[in-house]
DNA sequence: TCTGGGGTCCTAGGACCC
DNA sequence: TCTGGGGTCCTAGGACCC
């Protein structure tokens, strides 16, 4: 493969910062950057994790993920702000808007992060590293947040790179960088080795990147699999995946929430269920897609989770449709205890397009349709509130469950 | 006042077919 | 009366990412 130049750019304690530009922008004194503060949720309604932090809540050991009251017994004096999806979304588009300048193939990874693909645009605009600095202080001076950047021949080097020390710093990883910037870190800070891979590796004496690079291959691979061999790959540097195009397919769509009390009868399983579907149903009607496969997930008051799925003779987009296999299979799934969480997600997708005619061979999913369509459009227009299901009426509960923002925008996963 | 929500990919076991 | 192996699809569960 031809040497190219990768940027990995990543947004600051994204969610944090955001929050503290946009306070700034609104007249307020105080920047949470500079104090232990975080972004989170509320734990009345059984949401009270940390979103993100600041680096002087880091500094009292506080980490992303963990609950509230634990970050509080590290810092009683913590500054908690709640989450607003929609202002990181606006900053999210900022930053993607704005890289866009500099190459046609920009990859949004996830809402703080994007790959860029350098290699055409080196004719037009010099030197990476000129240019990556370039970036960095144009996001600070015209967005008002700082990112880290990392610049490699690949996109695992590149985002190690920008990994590497924070905030508001550019940093290269190059083939001759390796040993002296990556392998002398701790195993778990190579992307895809969590926390269950940790001590598999801890257990056959592998405890820095460097270990596992030079650990026999065909024994990582009888040892782990599949994964042995990707993070094998992945601490010598080697990775030749493509920076992705916007038009990526989506393999499925899914909304699950948590319920702030413990449901115990099916009644209000089934109405949370109903809301969830709505969601669900709806984002994939816009993508233009249909579902061939539901399943629904259910998170008990012990944490214990469990799911059921089913493939449909046909793909639908219909709420109702769908929403009639969501309660079979959670009537089938469902072990009677008392639930924390449900999840409803829809997978082997296809374009609309092509199953128009069958679609269309049944009265009542043609009325259906209709509906839908009606609905949709009323919601876009009014509010997603506006047209809501009467068995929601005084029962407590929300009638659009799930979903961050009004606008879709990429959550990726595990692979780069 | 304890623990979110959105994704992708891989594996293992059973059913079924040839 | 006894006994095959390969391929594919389906489902449940687990690991990882932000």
């Amino acid at each position: 493969m031809r040497n190219r130049n990768i940027f990995h750019i990543d947004a600051n304690s994204a969610y944090l910062s955001w929050e503290a530009t946009w306070r700034l922008q609104h007249g307020e004194s105080l920047d949470l950057r500079d104090v232990p503060s975080v972004v989170g949720g509320d734990p009345k309604s059984r949401h009270g994790i940390i979103l993100a932090k600041s680096i002087p809540a880091k500094k009292y050991g506080i980490k992303t993920g963990e609950t509230l009251y634990s970050a509080r017994q590290k810092c009683p004096d913590l500054l908690i702000v709640p989450p607003n999806y929609e202002l990181y979304m606006k900053c999210s588009n900022g930053m993607f808007d704005l890289l866009k300048e500099y190459s046609h193939l920009v990859q949004r990874y996830s809402v703080d992060e994007c790959f860029l693909d350098y290699t055409e645009s080196e004719k037009l605009f010099g030197s990476p590293l000129k240019t990556a600095y370039k970036i960095k202080n144009r996001i600070q001076e015209e967005l008002g947040f700082t990112v880290n950047i990392g610049i490699s021949h690949n996109k695992l080097l590149s985002k190690m790179a920008s990994e590497l020390e924070k905030p508001n710093k550019v940093h290269t990883l190059f083939s001759d960088e390796i040993a002296s910037k990556m392998w002398t870190l701790p195993v778990d800070d190579l992307f895809m080795v969590g926390n269950k891979t940790l001590p598999k590796l801890k257990r056959i004496g592998i405890s820095t990147i460097g270990d596992l690079a030079k650990a026999n291959l065909s024994h990582m691979k009888s040892y782990l699999k599949s994964h042995g061999v990707l993070i094998w790959n992945y601490a010598n540097g080697i990775d030749e995946s493509p920076v992705r195009e916007e038009d990526m397919v989506q393999k499925g769509v899914g909304n699950s929430t948590t319920i702030a009390f413990d449901v115990t009868n099916q009644r209000e399983a089934h109405l949370i269920l109903l809301s969830l579907t709505e969601t669900v149903s709806m984002r994939l009607r816009k993508k233009k897609s249909l579902a061939r496969v539901v399943s629904v997930s259910i998170k008990d008051k012990d944490f214990a989770y469990y799911s059921h799925q089913c493939a449909l003779c046909a793909p639908t987009d219909s709420t109702n449709v769908l929403f009639k296999y969501v309660k079979k299979l959670f009537n089938e799934a469902w072990k009677g205890e008392p639930i924390r969480h449900l999840g409803v997600r829809l997978t082997e997708l296809c374009s609309r397009e092509f199953y128009q005619i069958s679609i269309f061979d049944e009265k009542s999913l043609d009325k259906y349709r209709r509906i839908d369509e009606t609905v949709d459009c009323l919601r876009r227009q009014y509010g997603k509130k506006s047209v809501i299901r009467g068995s929601f009426l005084h029962s407590g509960l929300k009638p659009i469950a799930g979903g961050v923002g009004e606008e879709e925008y990429k959550m990726m996963s595990s692979h780069l």
